[in-house]
DNA sequence: CAATGTCAAGTTTTT
DNA sequence: CTTGACATTG
């Protein structure tokens, strides 16, 4: 059966099907994790629009994510089998960015205000203590700014904080966050806390704007409720007044974001805060196996102060939850590799597998094995793309060209690559430009003028530049101007330079990470519009269609689904964070677990859980940790522990890889892609030649590499060993002759 | 006055 | 292992 405008309701179940067509009044779904929430969100628009309850653009859509947004978008637009782009679809940010920039001026804000992100924040706030001498010793900057976002997330504005009982706190964040704020509209930018907070300002101060909301939106819908916080709600309410339909979507115990101000008793007081209330639980999961299911609910069954709902299923039992333990990390990925191996023989599709982490960076080991196989992955959140420096750099070069006034790119990219340019110069056209009142940009024009000496020549070629590319910019497209930037600044070449002078992996990527940026650029028709969605993404661009494996945290993985999924990294300390306990005591953990739960109910299919015991590699020291008390909660006969030979013998790892069986997984066919791939180039040629030979060489022996150190022999192929190496950064290498050690 | 080198400190989760 | 603050050099 086709699904067609006429019997769309047909593919919904009883409960949902309530959820969809009680569109008045105010309706609350109380959605467990697979229950078919985001099929209950698209369906009702589709419902709204075929009831011709409203036109497009009277339906307001909120979601949580960006990912979520275009995901619903997506869904929508096949279907009604047409395009759309009067909806109202996005995020609160993104939302009211969209209200902002058409109201800007009532809050002293220009048109092309742009949005600064965290790094930006804090280069603020620290230059405000320096100029008002708070000693920045005790409280770092990070500690004030996540106090006023902490603010931001309550709606308490900067004016009145001190009729406010958050004055207690410190007597300099009150100063701090006025100072903060003149500072931000001085720079014609706002911040992601303001774009909700101007936008409530707006609506209080400005009836008739607030008004025309109000009106414009028929039916309000809400994405992932249980996230939202104080000021959202309030932005929630505002808009509400008029029409009075408003559908939220939640579930208690997938709340993962009080760290961010999210406040569940919003969920639980929706009585209060709207009138003329329904309640829909569902419950049935479509998602995951029974296994699977059982395992997640008993687990969150440990939690108190919770709703409580009985999630069931039809599905099959499906595979035990299997649980396996490893010495060190590289270990984990090795197993996770090979697992995942096993999946492509079994084609299964890389997309329907991912991998998720409690911590952002202990994706480490999985990219150099990743890279090291040739399996192509993706990395969702983390060391987001446009946060990476080069990409930083960039931005602000456009940032400027766009608009001369942007003193933050300003600041940036004056002595990016060096130009001579150091801090005393820049403090001083900075007291030139406070002094006159004018942008740093025209303030350095002051400055050159004043001063004669040779090195601010170099200051005048910059200008010059810039006056040069902002000149062409309206007559060549966005690409162009940017690849001409990068030629002209002497960037690339700066940064061909660093590539060589350093031996972080992670400079190699930089000039592959810029050809990536000019890629994305072509998504977007001037520079505007993609200046736009900078500040509001933070995400990767995930625009390659190519099919890749998932790296994410587990928080990113919210909302999203996949037949196979891996959750590594389950040891106390790491999942639950030590900190979040430490911090927020039982609430913490009670959050971690539920982060568990989100984690457990992304699978489908099955889930493969590892933990590091020994040698979880965090900065400079190495960590001893026992596996998370979460695997102690599932459920003994519901999982699988395939490996915990750790408790006998702390070698777990040698028996893995000298076992003849094991080793088969290390001949996966990335494996031998890998080493066909090897060029004669990469590989090390020159040292002791006074030591054994190859034919001595075996998997599982130390060896010692003039250059890299002691190391461990994963693989043999054509006299070529390829070795782990404890100490160096690049893992494996593959090196001719090497010092055996006994 | 800027560039370079040395030493200590610090890392959850995101719009 | 990285980043930032400070001292030294050029």
């Amino acid at each position: 059966m086709d699904l067609n405008f006429n019997n769309y309701l047909d593919f919904l179940n009883i409960e949902q099907k309530k959820a969809v067509e009680n569109s008045e009044g105010s309706c609350l779904v109380l959605a467990g994790a697979g229950s078919g929430k985001t099929r209950v969100l698209t369906f009702k628009i589709l419902h709204l629009l075929i009831q011709k309850k409203a036109l497009p653009n009277q339906i307001l859509a909120v979601t949580f994510t960006n990912k979520a947004a275009s995901e619903m978008k997506s869904r929508v637009s096949s279907l009604l089998n047409q395009p759309i782009n009067r909806m109202w679809i996005g995020t609160f940010h993104s939302l009211s960015a969209k209200i902002l920039r058409a109201h800007c001026e009532l809050v002293g804000l220009k048109r092309n205000f742009i949005i600064i992100d965290t790094d930006d924040q804090l280069k603020l706030i620290k230059q405000i203590c320096e100029r008002e001498r708070i000693d920045l010793k005790e409280k770092t900057p990070k500690y004030y700014l996540n106090v006023i976002d902490g603010l931001k997330n309550k709606g308490v504005f900067a004016n009145n904080l001190h009729s406010q009982k958050y004055k207690k706190s410190d007597s300099n964040v009150e100063k701090i966050y006025k100072i903060y704020q003149e500072e931000l509209l001085r720079l014609n930018c706002v911040d992601f806390g303001n774009l909700i907070l101007h936008c409530i300002d707006i609506f209080k101060t400005h009836k008739d704007v607030c008004l025309k909301y109000q009106k414009l939106f028929k039916y309000i819908l809400v994405d992932e409720y249980q996230d939202i916080n104080k000021i959202q709600q309030s932005w929630l309410e505002y808009l509400y007044q008029i029409n009075r339909n408003i559908c939220c979507v939640g579930d208690d115990d997938q709340s993962i974001y009080s760290w961010r101000g999210a406040d569940v008793t919003n969920l639980l007081n929706f009585e209060k805060n709207f009138s003329n209330i329904k309640i829909i639980r569902l419950e049935q999961n479509y998602r995951s196996t029974q296994n699977i299911l059982n395992c997640a609910s008993s687990l969150i069954q440990k939690n108190s102060g919770r709703y409580g709902k009985k999630l069931w299923s039809k599905n099959d039992m499906g595979e035990k939850i299997s649980i396996t333990g490893f010495w060190e990390t590289g270990e984990e990925s090795i197993f996770v590799s090979g697992e995942i191996e096993k999946l492509i023989s079994k084609k299964i599709p890389l997309s329907e597998i991912a991998i998720l982490f409690r911590v952002a960076a202990h994706t480490r080991s999985f990219e150099d094995r990743f890279i090291n196989l040739g399996l192509p992955y993706k990395i969702i959140g983390g060391l987001r793309f446009y946060e990476r420096k080069e990409i930083r750099d960039i931005i602000a070069y456009l940032r400027l060209v766009d608009n001369l006034n942007d003193d933050l790119a300003f600041e940036r990219v004056i002595n990016v690559p060096k130009r001579g340019i150091g801090k005393i110069t820049l403090s001083k056209i900075n007291n030139i430009s406070r002094i006159n009142n004018v942008c740093m940009f025209d303030a350095a024009e002051m400055f050159i003028q004043q001063h004669a000496s040779k090195v601010k020549s170099e200051i005048h070629d910059f200008i010059i530049k810039v006056h040069k590319w902002n000149k062409i910019k309206k007559d060549i497209n966005h690409i162009e101007l940017t690849q001409i930037i990068l030629e002209d600044s002497n960037y690339v070449s700066y940064l061909e330079q660093e590539e060589k002078n350093s031996k972080n992996p992670e400079n190699l990527n930089r000039l592959e990470n810029i050809r990536e940026f000019i890629e994305s650029l072509k998504d977007f028709e001037n520079l505007e519009g993609f200046l736009e969605h900078v500040g509001l993404v933070m995400e990767n661009i995930t625009n390659t269609n190519k099919e890749t494996i998932t790296l994410m945290t587990m928080h990113s993985a919210k909302g999203l689904e996949f037949d196979y999924v891996f959750l590594a990294g389950w040891e106390e300390g790491v999942f639950p964070s030590m900190r979040s306990i430490e911090e927020l005591g039982n609430s913490g953990l009670e959050e971690e677990r539920r982060l568990a739960y989100v984690a457990l109910t992304r699978a489908r299919k099955k889930i493969n859980i590892t933990y590091v015991n020994q040698n979880r590699y965090s900065y400079a020291s190495h960590d001893y940790n026992i596996p998370s008390r979460f695997i102690d909660e599932l459920p003994r006969n519901l999982v699988d522990i395939k490996d915990s030979s750790f408790l006998e013998n702390n070698n777990f790892f040698d028996n893995y890889i000298t076992s003849q069986n094991n080793y088969q997984n290390h001949l996966s066919p990335g494996r031998k892609r890998l080493v066909s791939n090897y060029k004669s180039s990469d590989i090390e040629w020159d040292f002791n030649q006074d030591t054994s030979n190859e034919e001595n060489m075996k998997i599982g022996d130390r060896v010692f590499h003039q250059k890299f150190g002691y190391g461990k022999i994963l693989f043999i192929e054509g006299g070529k060993a390829e070795v782990d190496f404890e100490k160096s950064s690049q893992k494996q290498i593959f090196v001719k002759y090497l010092k055996f050690m006994n």
